[in-house]
DNA sequence: TCTCCACAGGAAATTGGGGGTT
DNA sequence: AACCCCCAATTTCCTGTGGAGA
């Protein structure tokens, strides 16, 4: 009788569920500074009046919303011991690019609706927002995950936390806003009139070391895996190389994960440095290959000219340069041709996602500074990733040809 | 030294599309 | 059908920089 391909020789994995995205740990030991600030920030609430506001920053992966959401959570479990009316909204305004679609979300949120409300002027969508409000109990506390990225359109951050001043809420009614974000220009590229109006507290998480990272990998991997399957030095090697990134528990946790699958997919015993080593490799490969793919067809332009130029071993090649070539290819595949200004927008933006290097110059020909850019990934999957788009597959054919006659690949 | 060129990038205006109402 | 609001992308216009050449 054939196996059955579902039945395993080797167990690796005791409970893989702690290692999924979704799984939220229920204590940050590493964090304790930080839940200390956020429930100093809470406690008024208990006093019978309105949170501080409160700012909440830090890159991804360091705990942020974990720490937030677990103690908005014991606050809640208090306020129903107690009796106290108290109205948690909690948003991510991922998605939500200014103000007016914020509100709009927020509206929708506590109507629970499908839809936001459109078309109409922005205070009027303040005015249906104020109007939810009133409805909710005494107490409100509005988490806005994610706000950088409403950017400069921060009307609302300016409104929300004076709507009771501003008689928008019942009198009984205290409102606070805690802002969480990744971004850490954000707030100091906020308005001055929203920093004074919104800005009670701040709570920096700054990035978890090698070590930190470590002992948060070892809580999980005591459930995640079955005893003895992970060799010494898996752990600390999956911090590492998180660490050297932007210390991420959550990049540090899916290294491990993969790391685990390897193993299992070999039939291996155990997991090894190896497979660690793998894991980090296919992950940062898949993450370039999604970031490659979701490019706009102006950005895949402007990034093809100049893989084609480095592909001729043009490269470094300054903007003028890439510009011309960035005319033959849009020409060709008969997309719009955009001003010069525009492509310099566009490539530093690549520049931004690491599909580029570039480096300014001073003192050009003519004087001035100039730029010059070259290609950052491997031309070969880059060749490979593009040329599975339909619209651009015979320009990547090109150039690949190209690239073969003068030995750049 | 002065003027000019080639480029970087800021600011404001324009365009066009998506979502609505009347 | 005509019109309103919002907004991202883009164009247009402009200022600043600093070596080259007069």
């Amino acid at each position: 009788m054939a196996e059955n391909p579902y039945s395993s020789s080797v167990a690796i994995f005791d409970d893989e569920r702690v290692l999924k995205e979704d799984w939220q740990p229920d204590r940050l030991p590493e964090r304790e500074a930080e839940i200390e600030d956020i429930r100093a920030a809470l406690a008024p609430v208990t006093r019978g009046v309105n949170a501080h506001n409160l700012f909440v920053f830090g890159k991804t992966g360091q705990g942020k919303s974990v720490a937030i959401h677990h103690e908005l959570n014991l606050l809640q479990e208090w306020a129903e011991e107690e009796n106290h009316d108290l109205s948690v909204i909690s948003i991510s305004a991922q998605n939500q690019t200014t103000s007016y679609q914020l509100a709009g979300h927020l509206i929708k949120t506590i109507r629970g609706d499908k839809t936001k409300p459109s078309g109409i002027d922005q205070q009027s969508v303040f005015d249906m927002l104020y109007n939810e409000l009133r409805d909710l109990e005494d107490t409100i506390i509005i988490v806005i995950d994610e706000i950088d990225t409403i950017g400069t359109s921060d009307d609302i951050l300016y409104e929300l936390p004076r709507a009771r001043k501003n008689g928008n809420l019942r009198e009984d009614q205290w409102i606070s806003v805690i802002g969480i974000s990744n971004d850490l220009k954000f707030i100091e590229n906020l308005n001055p009139k929203v920093k004074s109006s919104l800005y009670d507290e701040e709570v920096e998480f700054t990035p978890y070391d090698a070590n930190q990272l470590t002992t948060i990998l070892e809580r999980r991997a005591d459930k995640a895996f079955l005893p003895g399957v992970l060799e010494d030095d898996v752990l600390p090697l999956c911090a590492a190389f998180a660490a050297q990134d932007e210390g991420s528990a959550r990049q540090a946790i899916r290294i491990l994960y993969k790391a685990g699958d390897l193993a299992l997919r070999e039939d291996a015993e155990t997991v090894t440095e190896e497979h660690v080593r793998d894991a980090r490799n296919i992950l940062e490969r898949k993450r370039v290959e999604e970031s490659m793919r979701s490019l706009t067809t102006q950005d895949q332009v402007s990034f093809l000219a100049v893989v084609a130029l480095e592909a001729r071993n043009e490269t470094p090649a300054r903007t003028s340069e890439v510009y011309e070539q960035y005319k033959n290819i849009a020409a060709k595949i008969d997309t719009d041709i955009l001003a010069e200004r525009r492509i310099r927008d566009h490539l530093k933006e690549l520049a931004l996602q690491s599909f580029l290097e570039s480096e300014t110059k001073t003192g050009g020909i003519r004087g001035g500074d100039y730029h010059t850019f070259w290609v950052k990934v491997d031309l070969n999957d880059t060749i490979e990733i593009l040329g599975e788009d339909t619209r651009i597959e015979d320009v990547v054919t090109d150039i690949k040809n190209t690239a073969q006659k003068s030995n750049t690949l």
